[in-house]
DNA sequence: ATTCTCAATGAATCTGTCG
DNA sequence: CCGACAGATTCATTGAGAA
């Protein structure tokens, strides 16, 4: 299969003298320009519009370091209404450009992503999956008040209801993913490093990029080679890089001339990959941590268990929420057995112990066949 | 701190003659139930609604492609309509019950979850977290025309915003977890083998059994013992036997008479967990402030004791008053800290160290040994 | 060259109490 | 309701610069 040249792969000739470049990042307002685009023309969408996260305060790290956090005029709405306006209108005029097999792809957090949802079935696509971006590395909650944001959701729909032509890889994928299907969860690590633009300063371009191999997944997934692609929110044009590297052709709409210049630049420096080359379905490793808690969900471990280290010197008492007590104190398994020691630090899976049919056992033990009970639910 | 027997934890008298049991599954409608107990009484409300409207009654229509599209798209918003207001329904009377500091879980699919959580935004809830339960022993995709739907997503909402006061065990998750923050991602399997209520027949007794692991964690998360747990919609009562195993109270709603006797005959059998494995503990941010001039006052701290920073290369010096000073400036030993680094903040307790015969100890160990001594007193 | 330490940072609706 | 302030709070990764 080719890489698509520059006019080689206009499958549809229209009434203009001249087909439309392959990569194009028109700078303008989403709506307006998609209006200005063939109907039926494009065979996947991918979008990243604004989260109107709500932002109030600063927020400070425990160090006292300020998070740089996305407080852009783009993310501003002044009501769940407004933001529900926007949405309809960008969606609407998405669903005019894309040919009757094509779907579309959009993510958010739960500041959006609920109401995004409801008008895109209200409007009357047909949702396929939602897609969990798990992401490796996500930044800590710094209050300690919630859990670790650690997520981000992505909708995929089809045009419409009963649509059953649409594109998805399933075979590929699954040969890529070791013969696995393919899961509706996603572990990727966020977008740093060299791969993350950077203005003349050093700091980041623009605040919310997305990873390469996010993008790679969803247009390997659900695109062919030569398909269009469209990007209504084009930001610094990581889903057009992508789909050049991908042998697909990509049209994108960004309101800031800045980032469109920059998107511009970074598809043009891509290089076509042949389209073989890519894989990136690999099966996540687990991460190697394995919470005490998980052992007492599991039923390896009741709580009210006590233990004990190897000679019988200390007990600690296992909580039901992981945590264990020694006296008034709780803490963790490794904390507990520091304090048991009087030292500073303790790896508590090989400290303590509890009683089986056949002695004093390590947790550790517990551990290990956690895991490989884990490792056989995996294949 | 015992378990909580029948009656006894009944903490706000009210007029009717009998404080309600600890453990109750109401049979009915679940709006019309919850409209009968009292306002403001609930600490968590776990609800798991059903998830398929559309596919019941008149509007089912299965696989029908000549469908008019108008007409597809009329059904659509007939059904979600109807949806809609079965879910603004039963929300408004969840939140009536609610405590103000109460906080609600609802877990869902893409088939509602949108919904629910646009409609939870409308009616003035504060999301706090999205939560995706990632099953690590999904059903495949037959079909192989999706993805593997791998997860399902949970929300986690306050009665309102700027709600302060919510239950969040944050230092016991951590502690469970291998000293590290609790994410926005479980993993976790099934309901399955044992676990599974099955019918006279060895068939599953409920459709959507959800594992008592999941319901553990919501649970011991965002409640503490005695509180009043409600799911409105209760099914065969995983959330009550978690709640009393756990030492919360409970209060169920379901309309099917045979899920709500399974309940009833399941939750009795549960035997609640040693006090001790749930019993609460002082975190940090619970514990009695205590003022800096105290330690002086107790002789910990003389006036006159010079402070210095873990490397020495700041001082300041201890006032009579409690105050501290650095050249001219007086201040807290918080205000002092901060001035010292040219930071906004600064937490006097663990920036300041003093000179001891063993070396340069923060003063946060002077303050464990004032509240140790304070708690002897207290006994 | 290699290893270690320290600093920086990422779509974040991130405190509680008292006056 | 607002302001002041005590004081509690972070994980994975990258990269620079020191040892």
């Amino acid at each position: 299969m080719g890489v698509t040249r520059r006019g080689a792969s206009v499958r549809t000739p229209r009434s203009t003298p001249r087909p439309a470049p392959s990569f194009r990042v028109l700078t303008g307002d989403c709506v307006a320009e998609m209006a200005k685009l063939p109907a039926a023309s494009v065979d996947l969408v991918f979008a990243d519009p604004p989260y109107n996260l709500q932002l109030q305060g600063d927020l400070k790290r425990p160090d006292d370091s300020r998070v740089d956090a996305v407080d852009d005029a783009w993310d501003k709405f002044e009501s769940f209404s407004a933001y529900d306006d926007f949405t309809r209108a960008w969606l609407l005029a998405a669903r005019r450009v894309m040919k009757p097999s094509a779907t579309l792809w959009v993510i958010g957090s739960y500041h959006n992503i609920f109401r995004v949802g409801t008008i895109l079935q209200d409007l009357g696509f047909w949702i396929l999956n939602d897609v969990i971006w798990r992401k490796s590395n996500p930044m800590p909650n710094f209050r300690g008040r919630r859990f670790t944001n650690a997520h981000e959701t992505m909708i995929w729909a089809a045009r419409e209801p009963n649509a059953k032509n649409y594109t998805f890889n399933y075979e590929a994928l699954k040969a890529g993913n070791e013969d696995v299907q393919v899961r509706s969860d996603w572990t990727l690590a966020l977008c740093t490093g060299e791969e993350r633009l950077k203005d003349g300063n050093g700091k980041k371009l623009h605040p919310t990029q997305k990873p390469e191999a996010l993008l790679a997944r969803v247009i390997l997934s659900s695109s062919r080679p030569d398909d269009l692609v469209l990007d209504p929110f084009c930001g610094t044009g990581t889903t057009g890089a992508v789909a050049k590297k991908l042998g697909r052709r990509f049209v994108g709409v960004e309101r800031d001339s800045v980032y469109a210049t920059a998107a511009r630049d970074r598809i043009d420096s891509v290089l076509p990959l042949p389209a073989a080359s890519v894989a990136p379905f690999q099966t996540a490793r687990e991460a190697p941590r394995v919470p005490f808690a998980a052992l007492i969900e599991r039923g390896m471990v009741s709580p009210g268990t006590t233990l004990t280290d190897a000679k019988r010197r200390v007990t600690a008492l296992v909580r039901a929420d992981g945590a264990v007590s020694l006296g008034d104190t709780v803490g963790s398994i490794h904390r507990i057995g520091a304090l048991a020691q009087g030292l500073d630090a303790c790896n508590g899976w090989t400290f303590w112990h509890v009683e089986t049919a056949t002695g004093l056992a390590p947790i550790d033990t517990l551990r290990a066949a956690f895991r490989a009970e884990q490792m056989q639910a995996a294949e």
